[in-house]
DNA sequence: TGATTGGTGTTATATTTTAACAAAAAAGAA
DNA sequence: TTCTTTTTTGTTAAAATATAACACCAATCA
């Protein structure tokens, strides 16, 4: 992701934040930067060797957490539990409007995709939801595959 | 859970692994047993309590996790990796048709509700990844909420 | 200005998961 | 059967992931 799109997308952050009551502090805004430009998956100690390298050598784990806790709060980033990994979120907006999102992982080159879930299937599970009487308060929809450039044929362009 | 539909769970999972060329061992059995009997996520770690409660009492964190990596790949049980948590498979033959499974984990009272998906999502799905060229192995599909007996009205049943 | 709330720094520790290698058990071939 | 190979288990150790607790600092607000 270039610079700039970096730098307007902090600034978003930072307003959607104030708007809720909130603020991307420093330390916050940091390791929001550090995922978009990764623009894949880094696990929380990936995050931490960063930090470390480009603002305070002696930064602990809880510092990276917390951070990552709170931007997960603002849907500004999401948890690949299943990977263990977090990325920060490409339309944040999206899910104001309670729109799901299914994130496709490749188990080749480990890119990740966010896909907005058509309002057709969502109005459909929300239906499923409430046959079963189910309140949802937050969805984790994890595919995990091979990507656009790394079908079985072909070479993945990622790798 | 009664104890005779367990035994029969347990004869079936065996029987569905030997024609898959595998084998449910003593200690995998065993893992199994415990989750089918829990009827209810558990840690790795309360499996190996209870594993070394009944089994054997110098029990190894391996001995655990090895016997679920293999009760996973013949889908007999899935792990609920947002919470760190692996459950006993309800309709283990529902996979083997391709079918998705919808999890709804509750958040107050922790049960965990295996639901396949309908056909007509299912299959809405498959047209999104083709659409976005991506080949689906794994599934990962986990909705945190409350189940039907902890609506915010009431009581929670299960607490 | 004082009080309250929210955020950070720091240390330590808990929890979850995997690696590696030797021994045992089961399956298959001669 | 006996030998060989593959699969499974036992065991020790350590890596990777995540949280608790407490003191301190900073921002907000009455």
């Amino acid at each position: 992701m270039p610079s700039s799109d970096i730098d307007t997308q902090l600034h978003q952050a930072k307003e959607h934040c104030l708007r809720t009551g909130h603020r991307l502090t420093a330390a916050r805004a940091r390791v929001l930067r550090i995922l978009l430009e990764a623009s894949q998956p880094l696990s929380a100690y990936d995050l931490l060797a960063q930090y470390q390298a480009r603002h305070a050598k002696g930064a602990q784990p809880m510092t990276i957490y917390r951070a990552l806790h709170f931007l997960q709060q603002q849907s500004l980033v999401h948890h690949l539990s299943s990977r263990r990994q977090y990325v920060s979120c490409g339309q944040p907006h999206a899910h104001a409007r309670n729109a799901l999102t299914q994130l496709l992982l490749c188990e080749n080159c480990g890119q990740t995709q966010e896909v907005p879930l058509p309002t057709l299937l969502s109005e459909a599970l929300q239906q499923s939801f409430h046959r079963h009487a189910f309140t949802l308060q937050q969805s984790e929809l994890e595919f995990h595959g091979l990507c656009a450039h790394c079908q079985p044929s072909k070479e993945c362009a990622h790798a």
